[in-house]
DNA sequence: TCATTAACTGTCG
DNA sequence: CGACAGTTAATGA
């Protein structure tokens, strides 16, 4: 994990979030004051228990939050690409950021520190309320998961990560465009590795996705979303 | 070639 | 459905 500074104007990613408001004059100030933080495959950048130091946002890369249980058993509670913001939960309190962050493969993330967060939220409402809707986006989305927790059983919960990152990070060559260990979808739906696994496989016999490596290919979307069409809600 | 890791299977409580 | 044991295949020092 090493820094070392990029220009925003001159970034290719589209979906960014600050790449959007670039044509406002007052941003240039800010853009400059942000740290580009280089991973590679698994770097943890930010680490549970320790305060958070302003919002990244992915310039390119994937990566995966994580809340760890007493058990020493992780959850997975957000699945991040380019253009998605890590740390908002975090961000204007001084308490203690109960999260860690890890990059799924070589990634690029640009930090703003809390300081110029607050001076961009101040002097650019432009910037301030598209971060609202963001917020409140995020906010329904994460009641959302509430409820399927509570009312989906394991298998549920993995096809409906399943159909969550064929949307999300769509498919090439017929795989999803995410490399996942079973163990990281266990983590996600809220399981045990095996359990996963075994679910991965019976879905495989079922001919509902299919597998090369690590890598799983979803065969039969509306096959799929036909177990859990009685859930309404998919992940978002 | 040996050691390590991850995917997978069987079985029990 | 979780926990544990054990097998297999790929990878790499």
């Amino acid at each position: 994990m090493k820094e070392e500074q990029t220009l925003c104007y001159s970034c290719a990613n589209e979906n960014c979030f600050i790449r959007k408001h670039l044509h406002i004059e007052q941003m240039a100030a800010y853009v400059e004051k942000k740290q580009n933080v280089v991973c590679k495959k698994s770097d943890q950048f930010i680490t549970e228990g320790a305060p958070l130091q302003g919002l990244y946002f992915i310039c390119s890369g994937k990566v995966k939050t994580v809340k760890t249980g007493i058990n020493g058993r992780e959850q997975i509670v957000r699945l991040t690409k380019s253009g998605d913001i890590v740390g908002f939960r975090g961000f204007g309190t001084s308490k203690k950021y109960l999260i860690g962050a890890y990059a799924l493969e070589d990634t690029v993330l640009c930090n703003f520190s809390n300081e110029t967060m607050l001076e961009i939220l101040k002097h650019v409402p432009e910037f301030t309320y598209a971060l609202m809707l963001f917020y409140a986006d995020e906010l329904n989305k994460s009641e959302n998961n509430i409820r399927k927790i509570a009312h989906m059983n394991v298998r549920e919960r993995v096809i409906d990560l399943l159909l969550y990152i064929h949307r999300k990070f769509g498919q090439v060559n017929g795989v999803v465009d995410i490399e996942l260990s079973r163990k990281e979808i266990a983590d996600f739906a809220g399981t045990t590795e095996e359990q996963a696994i075994r679910i991965i496989s019976s879905l495989k016999k079922e001919t509902l996705i299919k597998t090369v490596g690590k890598r799983i290919g979803i065969l039969n979307v509306s096959g799929l979303r036909s177990e859990i069409m009685e859930h309404k809600y998919l992940t978002v």
